[in-house]
DNA sequence: CATTTGACGCCAA
DNA sequence: TTTGGCGCCAAAT
């Protein structure tokens, strides 16, 4: 805590299952909402099993990137209903 | 320490 | 609607 990086981490292990916030949304919640970018860094770095990084996507509701792979990402979401499957 | 990179976001054409 | 470009900030090189 006390960093950006800490509470974005903190925020996205603090998603709900069946919900999904933007990567934006994270960087507001974290405190910076510039940082929607730095978000996504920090992810790709500290992909880690803790964080349901994958409840996190784009502002447009495009999913975004996933370190094991996007189409993972995108069955986990229609799974737990977060998203529409299209 | 300086520069580049990158799982994004928003605006203009 | 689809491209292209700028901004923004932390981490990696």
């Amino acid at each position: 805590m006390s960093t950006f990086t800490d509470k974005v981490l903190k925020v996205v292990k603090e998603i709900p299952r069946g919900k999904t916030l933007s990567y934006k949304e994270v960087a507001i919640l974290a405190g910076n909402e510039k940082a929607s970018r730095v978000v996504g860094t920090i992810m790709s770095k500290n992909w880690d099993e803790s964080i349901p990084c994958h409840r996190v996507i784009c502002s447009d509701g495009t999913l975004g990137g996933y370190n094991r792979g996007t189409e993972k990402k995108r069955l986990r979401l229609e799974e737990e209903g977060a998203i529409e499957r299209k």
